[in-house]
DNA sequence: ATGCATGAGGG
DNA sequence: CCTCATGCATA
């Protein structure tokens, strides 16, 4: 059999950091007469170094609503509880969610060209997994999370991902991880045949800063949710936030990876990306690379974006889940034959004409800002007015708004500011030895 | 590392 | 139309 999927026992749960850069970013086409080169451009210019770097998730998690504070509070003024708005969307989206009542008259005049299939590998390499494979998941997914809650709209969920609060720093690998100085996201440049300068590369404990992150799903709006207090149904291994009191120190666990079979946790998770992370780098790889050989050797290809998501547990924790055996089995791979010629593939990845990535400008973001807060579900007439105010395409709105309600959801609203010594200027490891690429 | 975009699957 | 998984292009 080939179960490749391990059972997963979680909902959709995901956690993310947001940064808020200065864009500066003008106003062009969208669209129309753009055409993308076909060619890769493999930018191999490495920034010296990395403005969103330098604040990463590090920089905000509790600061969300700060950020939008800073940035939009003249628009809005309803700055007043950096919550009232998650609230206020989530409760907007409770009753106003029922069955769209907008009759969507506009069918969205979409100038996207459909793309050329390809024979390329590559191309069914995509289709194929992308296909299958999600909807295998989703499936089987069922949702563990139940809360014996009689709320009726705040019914956040506190299971949390990060479940060791506790900074275990230790005191010997502050910045000497490796530093590797491995550039290019489509370059692997060397190979550890020689000598490897080996050093520890995993703690026991958490030693993290990370969010915790509540979650709710598509469910959210589901008319049943507070029953059943016994639970009867509800294996969630939730995790309790805030407490640091159980670190697995010195008595190991058991849970930890089986390559496939138990359902990770939340802090398996955790620690593993971690661990992946300082693999890769050592043995010199980049994520884009991660990416490839997973292609080229399982037949799922994953592009830097993914593999870095999932090293900044940026994906769903049911997305983690299914990636986790695959970056598993390239750990071993790739450190049994550190030293062999991996297999490359040079997949090109063309034929997809994708639409420019339309910039948008920071006051026309500002405004769309404010219209999020006052209605994060406008329904088709509401985008259109509003693409017509911003003078933007309305299929721009209606996907800025998508994306807009996904990065909310990742955001963690919560204070999780870890009350380890981490954080900003404390912890200048971040790159030190964990960014070869980009 | 992240912003905008595409597409599958579900209602 | 929405959510969710993913990724190209970009800052």
């Amino acid at each position: 059999m080939s179960g490749v999927l391990s059972g997963v026992t979680t909902s959709v749960n995901r956690s993310r950091p947001i940064k808020s850069s200065a864009r500066r970013t003008s106003v062009m086409a969208t669209a129309t007469s753009n055409h993308y080169s076909v060619l890769a451009t493999p930018s191999s210019a490495p920034p010296p170094h990395s403005e969103s770097g330098s604040m990463q998730q590090a920089a905000a998690y509790r600061d969300a609503h700060t950020l939008l504070q800073n940035d939009y509070s003249t628009l809005t003024g309803v700055a007043g509880h950096p919550l009232s708005h998650a609230h206020q969307w989530i409760a907007a989206l409770s009753h106003g969610d029922t069955g769209a009542p907008w009759t969507t008259s506009s069918p969205l005049g979409e100038q996207d060209v459909k793309p050329v299939l390809l024979h390329d590998s590559s191309d069914r390499e995509e289709l194929q997994n992308s296909a299958s494979l999600q909807q295998q998941q989703q499936q089987q997914q069922q949702q563990q999370q139940r809360h014996p809650h009689l709320a009726h709209q705040a019914h956040h969920e506190v299971r949390a991902w990060r479940t060791s609060t506790a900074t275990t720093h230790i005191p010997g690998m502050a910045t000497s991880e490796g530093q590797n100085l491995v550039y290019s996201q489509s370059g692997f440049a060397l190979m550890p045949g020689g000598g490897e300068q080996q050093q520890q590369q995993q703690q026991q404990s958490g030693g993290m800063h990370h969010h915790p992150l509540r979650e709710d799903d598509h469910h959210s709006h589901s008319p049943h949710l507070s029953e059943h207090g016994g639970g009867g149904s509800g294996p969630h291994q939730q995790q309790s936030l805030g407490h640091l009191g159980h670190q697995q120190h010195g008595g190991q666990q058991h849970q930890q990876d089986h390559s496939d079979e138990d359902t990770p946790t939340s802090d398996d998770l955790e620690q593993f990306a971690k661990q992946f992370k300082q693999r890769r780098i050592k043995l010199g790889f980049t994520q884009a690379d991660v990416g490839l050989a997973l292609g080229t050797l399982y037949g799922n290809v994953f592009s830097q974006t993914t593999i870095c998501r999932f090293e900044a547990l940026q994906l769903s924790f049911k997305n983690m889940c299914k990636l986790k055996p695959l970056l598993n089995k390239w750990l071993e791979e790739a450190d049994s034959t550190s030293g062999s010629p991996t297999s490359l593939d040079k997949i090109a990845a063309q034929g997809r004409k994708r639409k420019k990535r339309t910039s948008i400008e920071v006051g026309v973001k500002g405004a769309l800002e404010s219209h999020f807060l006052k209605c994060p579900k406008p329904g088709a007439a509401e985008i259109t007015s509003i693409a017509d105010s911003l003078q933007l395409e309305k299929e721009v709105v209606r996907v800025w708004f998508c994306n807009r309600r996904q990065k909310e959801k990742r955001m963690t609203p919560i204070g999780g500011q870890m009350p380890g010594e981490d954080m900003y200027g404390d912890t200048p490891p971040h790159h030190g030895g964990q960014t070869p690429v980009q």
